[in-house]
DNA sequence: ATCTTACAAGACAGACCTGTATCGCGCAAG
DNA sequence: CTTGCGCGATACAGGTCTGTCTTGTAAGAT
């Protein structure tokens, strides 16, 4: 029993792993089932009987993303309390991964614009994801006492989404670097009583 | 010859009005040539006429969306005389864009994604359309005096690009709405003598 | 009137796609 | 030892992809 869910969590991570690889830096149509098949050294039927179609592998993928992503982010804000300074904190760690050569941007951005229908599975798992992103932006916003969070919070998503698509578009030498700079100023303006 | 050039005309756009509304909304890869013949009316071989390849096509549907997106620009400006306005005038253009039922995000975006090859024909239009807009944006800050106008450029490039995101992932139900209050205020950071 | 050219329609080739089926191996449980 | 099963390898089915080729037609040019 033990060996088993070892060896089944080892195929499924293996197929998950290669997925990744491929999803991330190609794109979802251009990768085949049959050259993910190919990388893992997987048969076939293994990925079939882990993930019904490609599409649900797919959505595992993100989801995995998902976690590796909180993983990321709350490494990122770990060693700060003030809830204000852990905006900036994550803004800052936003910009150092937006402008690494290992960033190709955001890969729930990319499934959005490969599957734009919203009902799609795929973009299930990117809505949920951005506006989870969202309400912890808005929430580290209201627990600083900053003016209108939920507007704060929304102008931050818009300067995240920013960064990684201009780690998509531009490659590692982007102008992303500017991202914590931006954050910053507009939390100052959202600590102003600016009346506006 | 005026006919000819008409008749030339009418086919090539044909293929490129039907090429637009179909890789807009569902993607390079999701859409075959054999669609877009289909939709358009036209033959396969009239098409591979015009396009050497699929590649080429998407090349020059790039190219006639630039010149779609800076003729939209430029009318979203045009009233306004003073630098820093237009500043202002763009991203309230961008937030009315964005939060549309029409968008569906950017369709350089979608294509850097789907061509993640810095190298490839439609990656390079995509850069170059985008560095256009950097440097534009710097103009206006250089005009308006604006301190730092490179990285402000930068900062708006950000915003920009985050509200085109969020019309994809999220529809027309999006807080893109936001850009334009977040683009004051980091024109107004700009403003200020504030060292940092 | 003939020639050229753009075009529509459709068949076709070869590769690739998702998803299924089959066979054999190795290993763990009973 | 035998049974069950997860797994690897491979072939296959049916569809779709890009790109080519052929045939017929209509209209302008000479």
């Amino acid at each position: 029993m033990d060996t088993t869910v070892r060896r089944e969590r080892s195929a499924r991570d293996r197929i998950l792993d290669t997925a990744s690889a491929l999803f991330y830096r190609e794109g979802y149509h251009a990768v085949g089932v049959d050259a993910i098949v190919a990388r893992s050294g997987v048969a076939k039927m293994t990925l079939y009987r882990h993930f019904p179609s490609k599409d649900d592998l797919i959505a595992a993928y993100l989801e995995r993303s998902n976690t590796e992503y909180w993983e990321w982010f709350q490494s990122g804000i770990a060693a700060v309390e003030d809830p204000r300074a852990k905006l900036v904190a994550a803004f800052e760690a936003v910009a150092k991964l937006a402008t690494s050569a290992l960033c190709l941007g955001c890969t729930f951005q990319a499934a959005a614009s490969e599957f734009p229908e919203l009902e799609h599975p795929g973009h299930q798992v990117v809505l949920a994801h951005k506006r989870r992103v969202l309400e912890c932006l808005a929430g580290f916003a209201r627990e600083a006492r900053l003016r209108d969070p939920d507007g704060l919070a929304a102008q931050l998503m818009l300067l995240m989404d920013g960064a990684w698509a201009a780690a998509r578009v531009f490659g590692p030498g982007n102008y992303a670097g500017s991202v914590g700079e931006a954050a910053r100023a507009l939390i100052e303006a959202h600590a102003s009583m600016s009346a506006t």
